[in-house]
RNA sequence: GGCCCCAUCGUCUAGUGGCCAAGGACACCACCCUCUCAAGGUGGAGGCACGGGUUCGAAUCCCGUUGGGGCUGCCA
């Protein structure tokens, strides 16, 4: 690291669309190296374009860069603000004959060209001596020999001759500055030491560079050009093709600490060759020198690994807290607290299941789903067509409505001294008909109930799984009995049985 | 078309001339564990795009080919 000069990057997005992945990762490379340098951070919003920027999506940035924990130094700052500033330099640079102005229309310039094998601007306007005006724009005029050399820290010296680059617009005929323009002045102005940002900026580097020795004698920033993130066909990815929004990602339950370990993987690795890891690590020994220079595909698989880790990495209290929201907000008209008592029994089991806190929702919608109703599908397969199901739920009710509903575990304690199903549980004795509605005890019947038809527990627990939970699979059976509690679960076995006699 | 970038298992990567008959991770397959599903454990399949050089020796360096991508806009 340099430390005599003080770092400035900036991470410059266009409000143009939904923030995705790769923008995310732009930002986080730039942070990262804002951080290890204790230089600043700094962003801009590159709203030059009035058509098509939209401060909705200015918003969306803001909350994803903060949900994502990346906390800016200094901005936003908007370009659409400083508009008189680009202006300014464009008088200048047409001072001193560095740009021109030009009336050419795109068919003009498209008929003239037209069999010459010359794609672009043809430099027509160059010597016509127009002055700016209305409907005029303005065009930098580039050097018709030399080569410019962009240096890169990710993909050492990129050579471009100056001929292969065409005479650009800077302001547009109604007056607006372009991006090329506005993005150099900036940042000359902020005093941008480092320019961290995708690939796909590359081709226009020279003439970013050209512009800022037209405009100034400051020492031009060091380049560091980032692989772009793909798609599955390879392609860049798009905010309009491709479904990445980091947004979305938050919605389905991405924990923001595994997003930034995957992106921070996306392209760079650290010695030791481990994957999942503290900030900490990558902010001790990340290297703008050791990012990959090809393009990654952002594989949603892999990320959900890396959630998963994070979530059975969280201790319960935490899992909880970031299970809460979610909960809360699928079911509004269930108290907090409601859910909470539910919860707290499971949480758990659904951590160590759970690959992302959406699919944590998912696993007790057993709890909370109102009305109940079982998988179609599931019930069909395991209930309905089925030689044994309808046998072992009456047997399994039976059996179950011999027991003492926990709720009343209190008074029967109170009556007793003792109950007798407690006793056995303590003793470690089979209970059978009489005993407390507890995990233990449920597992204890069904497996005695299953034996009756010859049934192993494996197989026995599918139909009662589906008539109380919902589904074939999900969490543990017992424990889930337990907390949906003694009246809901025979409401819910007696439901199954009607289906079954309704199907005879 | 022109300019530029890139090229190790399906994917993300380790590898910077010998320690590589190429290592790890995800995904996939099998088995184990198991009340389902996960998680976890064990094992398996799977790759240096191709062709020339350079070198005693090349995944690693050079050239070419091929392939992919980006830019080529009065978008960023």
């Amino acid at each position: 690291m340099d430390k005599e000069e003080h770092v400035r990057v900036r991470f410059a997005p266009s409000p143009t669309g939904y923030f995705h992945v790769g923008g995310a990762r732009t930002a986080l490379y730039n942070w990262l190296f804002a951080r290890q340098s204790g230089g600043k951070f700094i962003l801009r919003i590159e709203d030059t374009d009035t058509e098509r920027s939209d401060p909705t999506w200015t918003a969306g940035i803001l909350q994803a860069l903060s949900w994502l924990n990346i906390n800016i130094d200094e901005g936003p700052y908007f370009q659409s603000e400083r508009k008189d500033l680009y202006l300014k330099a464009a008088e200048k640079l047409f001072l001193s004959g560095n740009a021109y102005a030009c009336d050419c229309n795109r068919e003009d310039v498209l008929k003239r060209t037209e069999g010459t094998g010359h794609v672009g601007y043809d430099n027509y306007c160059r010597d016509r001596g127009l002055a700016p005006a209305d409907g005029r724009v303005l065009r930098f005029l580039t050097p018709d020999s030399g080569i410019t050399v962009v240096n890169d820290i990710v993909r050492g010296e990129v050579e471009f001759a100056n001929t292969s680059i065409d005479d650009f617009v800077l302001v547009k005929s109604n007056g607006d500055p372009l991006f090329v323009l506005a993005v150099v002045v900036d940042d000359q102005d902020m005093g941008i030491t480092h320019i961290i940002r995708a690939e796909e900026h590359l081709p226009t580097t020279p003439k970013a560079i050209l512009l800022w020795h037209a405009l100034s004698d400051k020492k031009v920033p060091t380049f560091a050009h980032l692989p772009v993130l793909v798609n599955e066909k390879r392609q860049k990815l798009s905010k309009r093709r491709d479904k990445v929004a980091v947004e979305e990602y938050k919605e389905m339950g991405i924990l923001p600490e595994a997003m930034v370990n995957y992106l921070t993987i996306l392209g760079w690795s650290p010695k030791d060759g481990s994957e999942i890891f503290e900030q900490k690590k990558a902010l001790a020994e990340f290297s703008l020198k050791e990012v990959n220079h090809s393009p990654a595909f952002f594989d949603e698989k892999r990320l959900l690994y890396f959630n998963g880790q994070y979530i059975r990495a969280l201790s319960d209290q935490d899992f909880t807290q970031r299970l809460l929201p979610y909960l809360e907000e699928s079911y509004p008209k269930i108290s907090r607290d409601d859910i909470l008592e539910k919860l707290e029994p499971l949480v758990s089991l659904v951590k160590e299941r759970a690959a992302t806190l959406r699919e944590g929702v998912d696993l007790l919608d057993f709890l909370f789903k109102e009305p109940f109703a079982p998988d179609e599908e599931d019930l069909q397969k395991v209930v309905i067509n089925s030689d044994f199901s309808r046998q072992l739920l009456e047997e399994v009710l039976k059996r179950f409505l011999a027991l003492t509903p926990a709720d009343s575990r209190n008074s029967a304690v109170n009556a007793t001294g003792k109950t007798e199903s407690e006793e056995a549980i303590t003793t470690g004795e089979k209970v059978s008909g009489h005993g407390l509605f507890v995990a233990e005890v449920l597992k204890d019947i069904l497996t005695e109930s299953g034996a009756l038809f010859d049934l192993k527990l494996a197989k026995a627990q599918a139909p009662i799984r589906v008539a109380t939970l919902g589904k074939k699979t999900g969490l543990p059976l017992f424990e889930s009995l337990e907390v949906l509690g003694f009246p809901e679960v025979i409401k819910r076995l007696r439901a199954a049985i009607e289906k079954t006699s309704d199907n005879k």
